[in-house]
DNA sequence: CATGAATGAGAGTTCATTCAT
DNA sequence: GATGAATGAACTCTCATTCAT
C-alpha cells in the first residue's frame, strides 16, 4: 500500500469515526461514509468491505492512540496522583460521553459479542488493582482487598457511563461518586 | 377502541416485545412486527405508525407490570429482608439480561434522550435511599449518607448490567459485588 | 394467491420470456423485467426472487402449453404422417430459432446442470423410437433398430438447431438433412 | 510490439482461455482476467479493450494451433483411417466438452452472428466430403452422396455435442453414434 | 376495520474504464 | 509502457408507507 492509500485510509476511518460518534454503529451505512469521505461509492471498498471493518479500525486505531495512565505509576508515593489522574480523565469521559464512541461500542458489543471491550475492562481492572496494591504498600492507602475495590471502582465508573449516556449525570454527581470511591482507599486517621 | 381492538393492539405489544429482546431496538423493523405477528402490513399502521411508538408502548406496558420491591418495606425490621430481596432480583436480571429489553432500551435512549430511564433511575434511586433511611433509623444499617450510598448501589448495578451485556459477567462476580455493598450498610460490631 | 396476482405472475412470465428470447439466460437483469413489464423495482419481488425462479417458470409453462406430437399416432398407418408432421414442426422450430427460448436454455442448462433438458431429449427419443416401432410393426417402416433410428434423428436435429443458432442454416439444408432422416426409415423396393 | 508484449499477449490469451473454458463468454469480466493474470487493471487495456476482443484472439489462437486431421489423407487407402482417426478425436473432445471452449463459444457465437463458427463448420464438412471421395473412389467406402454424409456426420456430432453440454451422454452412446455414422460409409458385401 | 399488492426511495456491491503518476 | 487508485453507472434487494378493495 502506497503512502498515500494509508493517508487515505486514515482519512477514511477519521471520518468514520465521527459519524461513529453522532450516529452510533448501526445506524451508520457505507454510504453516510462515502458522501462524508467525499470519495465515490467504489472508492470506498478498495479499502473496507464494510462498516464493521472500519469500525474495528477506528477501535484499533483509538486504542493505540490511549496511554494507560493507570500503568504510568512507579513507586508507592505516586500512586495517589496517578489514581487522581485516572478519575479525572473517567470524570473528562463521562462529561462528554456522546462525543465519545460509547454509544457506537455499545451497539456494536452487545451484539457481537467480541472479548475487545471485556479485554479491556479487565485489563483496567488488573492495572488498577496494581495500583491500589502498590499504594497499600506505600501505606498510601487503607489495607483493602486491591481486587474487589478495583472491580467497584470499575462498575461504578461503567455504570456512571451508562446513565450519563441514556440520561443526564450532573459533574457535582460524578464528583461525589469519585469522591465516595477515593474515600473507600484513604486511611482514616 | 373497541375490546377487539385493545387484544390486537396487546398482541402486536407483547409480540414485539419478543422481537425487540432478539435484536434490539434499531434492526427491528415493520415488517419483522407485522410477520410475527401474522398480522397484515396495512393492519399494523392501524395501530402504530412505526417501531418507536411501539416500543415506547412495549416500555409503558413493562413498567405497568413491573413490582417495586423497593416500596414494599414499611417497618424498619423488613429493610434489610427488603434490600436482599431487591439485590436477588438484580442479579437475576442481570444473569438473563439478554433476555430483557436492557440491549433495546440502550439503544433507543443512547440517541433518544427521553427521560423515561432517567426517572426510573432517579426513582429507584429515591425509594432505596428511603428504604436505607428506614434501616438506619431502626438501627438494622450502620449511620450512612442515605442518599449517597443508594446511588452507589444503583450505579455498581448499572455497570454490572452494561458489562455483562457487552461481555460476560459470572455469576461470583455479581455475587461478590453485592456482597461488597451490603457490607457497606451493615453494622459492624 | 388471489386472480389479480395469477394474472400478473402470468404477464410478468410472458414478458420475460420475450426478454429471454432475444437476451439469452445471463444477459437478463430483474431490472430489465421489471422495465418491460411497466411494474416497480420491489413489486417484482412479490412474485419471483431471481431470475433464474422466472426462467424456470418459463420454462415450466411451456413445457405445459407444449403438445407431444409423437405420443399422438395410435396405429401404424398414422406413423408415417405423425412422424412427417415432428419433422415438419422441427424444421420450422430450426428456421425461427432466433425467436425461440434455445440460446436461453442452452446458456442456462450449460451452467445448470439440471436434468430438466436431458429428460425432455430422453422423453422425445423414447416416443420416437414407440412411434418408429409402430411403423415398423405395420410394414409403414423398414425394419430398423428403433432406438438407434430414433437418436441418430434426434442428434441430427440438435445438431441443426446447434447450427441454425451459431450461424446459418438455409432450409434447403434443413430439407435434405430431413430427407436423409426419413429415408433411412422408408421401405425401399 | 516488442517481443516482451508479444509474451505478455500471449499470457493473457492463455491465461483468459482457461477462465473462457470454466466460466463461459458472457460471465468473464475483465476483472477475472485482471486477476488471473496478475497484471494491472490498467495494464490489460494496453493490448485489448474489451472481453470479446480476449476471446477472438483466443479463438484465433485455438484454429492455429489445430491439426486438421480430415485433410491429411492422400490416398485412398488412407482414408478410412483417417475418418477413424476424426471420429476418434471427436469422440475425445465430446468427453471432455466441459474443459473446452465450447461453452463459451456456443455464448459467444448465439449472440454475435460472427460467420467463423459457420466457416469451421463448412470447412469441416468440405474436408470430410472430399475425404469421403476419395474413400469411394478407392473402393473404400459404399458409393454414397459425399456431401450429404458429410452433413450427416458433422450434424450429429454437433449434436452430441450439444446434448454432452447440457446434460450427460455416456461413452457408450457416443460409440454407438459413431459406429452407425461409419457404417453408413462401409462397404456392404 | 383489515388486507396485501404496489410503489419508490435507498442501501449494498461490483466492475468497466480512465488517468495521474 | 505499466500501475492501481478512483470514478460512476448499473444492478440487486429490502422496506416503510400508501391505497384500492
Amino acid at each position: 500500500m502506497s503512502e498515500k492509500s494509508v493517508l487515505k485510509k486514515k482519512l477514511i476511518v477519521d471520518t468514520a469515526k465521527k459519524i461513529f460518534i453522532r450516529k452510533g454503529f448501526k445506524a451508520v451505512s457505507m454510504k453516510d461514509i462515502v458522501e462524508a469521505c467525499d470519495i465515490s461509492r467504489g472508492g470506498l471498498y478498495l479499502y473496507f468491505s464494510d462498516t464493521e471493518e472500519i469500525f474495528l479500525e477506528v477501535l484499533r486505531q483509538e486504542a493505540e492512540a490511549a496511554e494507560d495512565i493507570l500503568s504510568s505509576a512507579d513507586d508507592a508515593s505516586a500512586a495517589f496522583d496517578v489514581l487522581a489522574a485516572f478519575m479525572k480523565a473517567q470524570k473528562k469521559e463521562i462529561l462528554r460521553i456522546r462525543k465519545t464512541l460509547a454509544v457506537a461500542k455499545l451497539e456494536y458489543f452487545s451484539s457481537h459479542k467480541g472479548s475487545l471491550l471485556q479485554q479491556q475492562f479487565d485489563a483496567d481492572v488488573m492495572h488498577l488493582a496494581q495500583l491500589i496494591d502498590l499504594g497499600v504498600a506505600g501505606e498510601v492507602f487503607a489495607p483493602v482487598d486491591s481486587q474487589a475495590a478495583a472491580e467497584n471502582i470499575m462498575y461504578v465508573l461503567e455504570g456512571l457511563r451508562t446513565i450519563a449516556l441514556t440520561g443526564r449525570v450532573s459533574e457535582e454527581t460524578i464528583d461525589k461518586e469519585l469522591m465516595i470511591l477515593m474515600q473507600g482507599l484513604i486511611i482514616e486517621e
